[in-house]
DNA sequence: AATAAATTTTAGACAAATCTAAATTTATTC
DNA sequence: GAATAAATTTAGATTTGTCTAAAATTTATT
């Protein structure tokens, strides 16, 4: 099924909205999308016709398996989009959200697809929140970011934020690979850089951009 | 100026109608973009409020300068997508052209500034097609591309068509670059593979791929 | 020059997405 | 348990882009 840009809008809005899998309000989403009310309504027949949604008047509403699958797609080009922007093209992470608000609505699977693999199958965006596969499947968030670690918390690295070509060449050069285990001994507050304690043996720095893209199961 | 992607496409269609400054007919129009006469016309309207074209009723109309000025912002964004597609995503080159009639529209003069520096300022896109440069210069297409030339003609490198890592490596393992002089020696119908001279010295053979992604300035 | 044919424009309608204002339903408070 | 407030839906309009059918204009052909 294709959807007109607005509709995904809604969609996407929805779904944000009903994390925990509790119905959602009109107003709500009239905030969330800096629109009125009424024509949140309007979209919502529209929606349910489409069957994506359940909803009774009055009553709220909320995404079907098929909303939610298909909320999971641009949610998964719009986090592609804001990696290959920061990653490839070198912007900074806080401006790629308007662009990747148009660029998610671009239609076509391969391009998708081919984008992923081209960017290495990142598991979470440039703000850290995960990125679904292509069937949908998003990472838990079981595992946190380096940077949130406390000193004296140990890991094992479990994914990579964002794998451009110069962290990949950074983490070769440093030999940190998936399945690293890790302790954090030390956080500067000056620049937030850490020192951390590698396999048991070696002891280096980190900087907090390299932390925030290494992704730990904690210990 | 902001247009819609309606708008857009309009303008796009009659800048091509137009090539050589004459006037283009509403048929034309409606035909190109596969709509109706009456649609072309009413969008006419629109477009001469917005001064972008010169019209008459009845007499046919054409794009103003800033009419053209803003065909050649759309057309540097489709061509620079297209060589996005084929160069680093690794489409082929005739499964492109619908994606990048999506892309077009995207509406961030800082993203294809860096999506135009990320390919190495194209000259050409995947189908021979001149890329517009910032500020609206084409290439003036006096130069053809290698695969054009006949058997003995010669001429001097002025321009890469797609500038891919892949082609890059390979045209440094060569030693070819811009300013190169060559004389074509032998075309082989079989692949239309080309056996070059280049600076009077070496001879060796160049793969039609290869040919069509090299211009030249003939001699 | 008159008529026929082709082209173009206008008239009127429709779907999508939005709005404001009024009506309806649900929630809160006394 | 009314009365009031808040949230939601409906009614009616508007803009954009499209369509078909009819009218107007230009071009071509007797
Ligand atoms: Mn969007
Ligand atoms: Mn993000
Ligand atoms: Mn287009
Ligand atoms: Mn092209």
């Amino acid at each position: 099924m294709l959807f007109t840009a607005a509709e995904e809008n809604y969609i996407k809005s929805i779904f944000h909205l009903q994390e925990d899998g509790s119905l959602v309000s009109t107003n709500a989403v009239a905030a969330n999308l800096h629109t009125s009310a009424a024509s949140v309504t309007d979209m919502l027949k529209k929606l349910k016709s489409k069957k994506l949604v359940s909803y009774e008047k009055y009553k709220g509403f909320k995404l079907n398996t098929e909303g939610k699958k298909t909320a999971l797609i641009i949610i998964r080009k719009h986090r592609l989009w804001e990696s290959f922007l920061v990653n490839t093209l070198q912007f900074g992470w806080d401006e790629v959200h308007e662009i990747a608000d148009q660029l998610e609505h671009i239609q076509s699977k391969k391009l998708v697809d081919k984008l992923d693999e081209f960017l290495g199958y990142p598991k979470f965006d440039p703000h850290g929140d995960p990125i679904p596969d292509s069937n949908g499947k998003m990472h838990e968030q079981i595992q946190t970011s380096l940077a949130e670690l406390a000193i004296h918390e140990s890991g094992e690295i479990s994914a990579l934020g964002n794998p451009s070509s110069a962290l990949l060449e950074l983490l070769q050069h440093k030999q940190i690979q998936i399945g690293t285990n890790l302790i954090v001994e030390k956080i500067f507050s000056f620049d937030q850089s850490m020192e951390i304690k590698m396999n048991n043996e070696l002891l280096f720095t980190i900087s907090h951009e390299l932390a925030k893209n290494l992704f730990i199961k904690k210990r």
